[in-house]
DNA sequence: GTAAAACATGTAACTTATTACATGTTTTAA
DNA sequence: TTAAAACATGTAATAAGTTACATGTTTTAC
């Protein structure tokens, strides 16, 4: 059976590796994560909540200058063990792409559909912009091969992130030159 | 501003090409369409009464047999109206994906896991399968230059859906070929 | 002939995800 | 000094998506 609630999984592995705030796991989500999954706020406050209730997470709380409260939270046994269990099992399933260009492109029937160049253009200005920035934090954020072992999972879907990305524009670029004149 | 409920496009897309029932649009999505959206007819079935109300499609009913009805859906001019101006903006926002099994890599913290390389192969397994599954289907579908032509949005989507793939499966053997012994 | 698979259409309940509402503190830069 | 940005935590309302419930017909293969 597809195991369900993936959310949960995600933040018990980020909270495995360092203790860390709502707010820390929110901004986690912009970044490398946020190529593979995608949560706000509203979605990860109360999943923490009902992962200290199953007892998975706990917190303690810190003050930030004067008052401001910050509740820490971090993996317990038990839900160091829920996780392995889920790194473990299979992952049978491919979740499937939700991918709107690609589907406008799908309604478009001849070749000769003068829309097709810009649309073409707009989508490789935007692949190669997300390449280049993602190449741009691959750069900064391991720069050595020791840090790339430290980090070893991090460093690898950065590095497939970037490929993906420039598979896109490859096939792009491609598509672009087989349109006739 | 961002385009909401994709799916009504992608309803109103398919019906243009060709009148469907609720049936063969949620056949639709578990082939080329579902590699890039995904809907099931309990999703469908009512969405087609909303494009309806609004005027963007219409019905008539045909008997099959002795007295099963099927309701044939296709666009009206105001419908098409609106699938043009969908295809016809831009798409600046590129859909995020999410991958379970890139997740769970990043969970892995050195590349001498002991899990790693199972964990790969089981991937690789997967994505070796689906590329040959669409290659083939593309031979059937697009045997000719002339069937491409005829029906290039599809030809493209299916294509950009193998060289994906292909992609996945060479950046798994690369890393799997990366791996200390 | 008959059973299974495919065809065909819908609703209900639930889960997941997004956007909006709501409030307050601390840090940074002008 | 003060305004803006960033930090920090929550809930409410809505939208989107999945699974389950519900029913019946036609075709295909044995």
């Amino acid at each position: 059976m597809a195991q369900k609630n993936k959310l949960q999984f995600i933040i018990l592995g980020l909270l495995d590796q360092q203790p860390l705030t709502g707010y820390d796991l929110t901004k986690a989500f912009d970044h490398e994560i946020g190529e593979f999954w995608q949560a706000q706020h509203s979605q990860i406050y109360p999943q923490l909540k009902r992962l200290e209730e199953q007892g998975y997470i706990t917190h303690e709380i810190t003050i930030s200058g004067e008052k401001l409260e910050k509740k820490l939270y971090h993996t317990t046994p038990t839900g160091q063990a829920v996780l392995t269990t889920w790194i473990t099992a299979g992952t049978p399933e491919l979740t499937a792409t939700k991918d709107e260009f690609i589907l406008k492109l799908y309604f478009v029937r001849t070749n000769r559909d003068p829309r097709l160049p810009e649309m073409l253009l707009e989508q490789l200005q935007l692949h190669v912009d997300k390449s280049e920035h993602l190449q741009a934090r691959l750069a900064t954020v391991f720069p050595t091969k020791k840090s790339q072992a430290e980090n070893f999972g991090h460093y690898l879907i950065l590095q497939h992130a970037i490929g993906r990305e420039n598979y896109y524009v490859t096939w792009l670029k491609q598509t672009l030159a087989a349109l006739p004149k």
